[in-house]
DNA sequence: CGGCAAACCTGCGAGC
DNA sequence: TGCTCGCAGGTTTGCC
């Protein structure tokens, strides 16, 4: 992050910093799938629940999506009532009975600015400033990312939210639930776990990861799996998040203390981007099975990557 | 309607 | 050195 024009400035207005780049920017941060949202999520809630959006700032007219109206209007004056997450979505619930869903599409990011705010930088999209004066940046390069305002009473029937799965970490997640969603899909495994119908806040990355913990084939159709498989795969999904949950919030609570560098997301991937690699449960040789392991392989499906170990997924 | 591909957008790395 | 090109991702849109 030593390019990062926030820590380079040298000012220590960033005292701290909920921050997610591309892989390709970084190796060791990934991009925002549900653990990395949870984590920002939850270094927003000590600087913006319960407190008053005194002031709110759009530098552009839209991100992803056109502004919605009187985006800035709706906000100022409003309370934090609740920060929460659904899927890769952050949710503000504000006083006024009105919700701000916010995505961090591929590269967004927010900041937590001490007052006075240094001026923006390029991608620097919208402000929150709060009664207690500190500023809450959010900065997205590519411009995936986006928000939206709706009314609380009709959250879930929004239509970025109406037709998501369940909730991988919720505790009624498990295989029946998931042999439920798949039954009946004629795509390959790995794309059915991508469909945010299917299951909510699974992305690239973690769909590789959690089919190689399950030992199931990415090419697998959806509809093969039996009760069996469908439960390995859910004990998998859950784990694979939950591991990288726990990782992002232990290093956030590092990162706020150290107001300088993030470390977090010190990811251990097993499979993703690492093809060619060896697999770490295929023995090193094993020629009494017959079948040898040929490394991590990279196909594309659906037009994204997968990453997966042939002989260990079946 | 299900499934797949393209579009959106920017920064980076590989290749020339 | 500097340029072009391809690639990465989440979600929506469009096509078959």
């Amino acid at each position: 992050m030593a390019d990062d024009p926030y820590l380079e400035r040298g000012d220590n207005s960033v005292r701290g910093l909920a921050s997610l780049r591309s892989a390709a920017e970084r190796g060791d941060e990934t991009l925002p799938e549900l653990p990395e949202v949870e984590t920002v999520m939850r270094g927003l809630v000590p600087r913006l629940e319960g407190r008053v959006l005194t002031r709110v700032v759009q530098r552009r007219p839209d991100l992803r999506f056109p502004r919605p109206e009187n985006f800035v209007q709706r906000l100022e004056g409003r309370r934090v009532v609740r920060l929460g997450r659904r899927a890769k979505y952050i949710l503000m619930e504000l006083s006024g009975g009105e919700t701000l869903i916010c995505h961090l599409g591929m590269s967004g990011r927010f900041l937590l600015l001490e007052p006075p705010a240094p001026p923006p930088l390029p991608h620097d999209h919208v402000d929150f400033e709060t009664a207690e004066g500190g500023t809450i940046r959010f900065n997205d390069p590519r411009r995936f990312g986006f928000m939206l305002l709706t009314e609380t009473a009709k959250l879930a029937q929004h239509p970025m939210l109406r037709d998501l799965g369940p909730e991988p970490l919720d505790p009624g997640f498990d295989g029946p639930t998931l042999l439920a969603r798949l039954a009946g899909r004629r795509s390959p495994l790995k794309a059915a776990l991508l469909d945010q119908s299917v299951v909510a806040g699974v992305g690239n990355i973690y769909a590789s990861e959690a089919l190689y913990e399950a030992g199931l084939s990415p090419r697998r159709l959806a509809s093969s799996l039996g009760p069996a498989r469908a439960h390995r795969l859910a004990v998998a999904v859950r784990e694979v998040l939950t591991r990288a949950v726990a990782a992002g919030g232990s290093s956030l609570r590092d990162y706020v203390q150290v107001s300088g560098e993030l470390g977090y997301f010190q990811h251990a991937w097993r499979v993703y981007d690492r093809a060619g690699e060896a697999c770490d449960d295929c023995p090193g040789s094993a020629p009494a099975t017959g079948r040898r392991c040929a490394g991590i392989q990279r196909i594309v499906q659906s037009n994204r990557a997968t990453y997966y170990c042939p002989r260990k997924q079946r």
